[in-house]
DNA sequence: CAGTGTCAAGGTGGA
DNA sequence: TCCACCTTGACACTG
């Protein structure tokens, strides 16, 4: 069991999510950016080396406008050695990432345009994870989508589009369900149809619940991925207390993730915590899970 | 320098 | 019909 959170490290001062407006788009801003970006994105890594914190979901914005036609830069040759370091720093402490492209990929949209953008955004995602020399245990999550009033003609697109997508994007793609539209049944059925693993999404489940108890729910999900796909990936989030729905906690609730924990053992499993306060509830979590029994610290594997 | 409106992109549900 | 929301604030303009 590994613990993480995404993107985003609130302790350290630096963001790896640096970006700058498309209308100031130029090469040497962009390289300034990625470099400025990796450098942090190195810094966060060895934070969470050194607290145990073993799961990190890299913010797609490591290299703004990549899958945008303005950028031309060939930022993969050029930051090689860097990409190469981070993977290596990644691998030889046994850590593990993933990724999570924004709801603007669609790749089952009506519009072609936007399926076609929606592929280039996947193909960014999968070199910079190819950049790092990552193995396939390294995820790429999306939600579903592409509805419009009907799930079924959806379904079929996205199975359609899918098994015509590139082996370097499928190898590390898959599925999580959603807090309207596809719920974890849905996305089992997506399984059926693609062999895409299915990332269960705790919170989600909650608000758009489709049966299954979480402890069934985590078995269900967990059963698809094989053995070369990793450790099944849990996202793990609670309501914002009085929020609106959807919203997710400002703090980890530390008694609702020990019933968690409870109820789905002995299960492995790697989980992301989205909590808004990011390290913090993750590193509240380790110490939770430790007293669990499933987490072990790196010198006790 | 502080305050704040806006930023590449889509789709949904709630007010 | 508009706004908040999503994996996440940060940029850049104004005064």
């Amino acid at each position: 069991m590994k613990i993480g959170y995404p993107c985003i490290n609130r302790s350290i001062g630096c963001s790896s999510g640096r970006t700058f407006r498309l209308s100031s788009y130029s090469g040497e801003r962009l390289e300034e950016t990625v470099r400025e970006n990796l450098r942090c994105l190195g810094e966060i890594l060895r934070f969470n080396q050194r607290e145990c914190l073993l799961f990190f979901r890299i913010g797609s914005g490591l290299v703004p406008f990549a899958s945008h036609p303005v950028c031309t830069a060939d930022w993969q040759e050029t930051f090689a050695e860097r990409f190469r370091d981070i993977g290596r720093f990644v691998r030889e402490n046994d850590m593990r990432i993933s990724m999570h492209p924004d709801q603007f990929v669609v790749i089952n949209a009506k519009d072609p345009d936007i399926v076609g953008k929606s592929i280039a955004e996947l193909s960014y995602h999968a070199a910079l994870l190819d950049a790092m020399h990552l193995d396939e245990t390294a995820k790429i999550q999306i939600h579903v989508g592409g509805v419009y009033g009907d799930p079924g003609s959806a379904m079929k697109r996205f199975t359609s589009v899918s098994s015509g997508l590139d082996e370097s994007i499928i190898r590390r793609l898959v599925v999580e369900n959603d807090d309207s539209r596809y719920t974890l049944a849905d996305c089992l059925r997506i399984h059926e149809e693609t062999g895409i693993p299915v990332l269960f999404d705790v919170f989600h489940h909650q608000v758009n619940p489709s049966g299954a108890g979480v402890a069934e729910a985590v078995e269900l999900s967990g059963a698809t991925w094989r053995p070369r796909d990793g450790i099944p990936m849990v996202d793990y989030s609670t309501p914002m207390p009085g929020g609106r729905k959807g919203r997710h906690a400002e703090s980890l609730d530390a008694a609702d993730f020990e019933r968690f924990l409870a109820a789905t053992a002995p299960a492995d499993m790697d989980i992301m915590l989205e909590i808004k306060d990011k390290e913090k509830s993750a590193l509240a979590a380790v110490g939770i899970a430790r007293r669990d029994g499933r987490f072990r610290l790196p010198r006790e594997r």
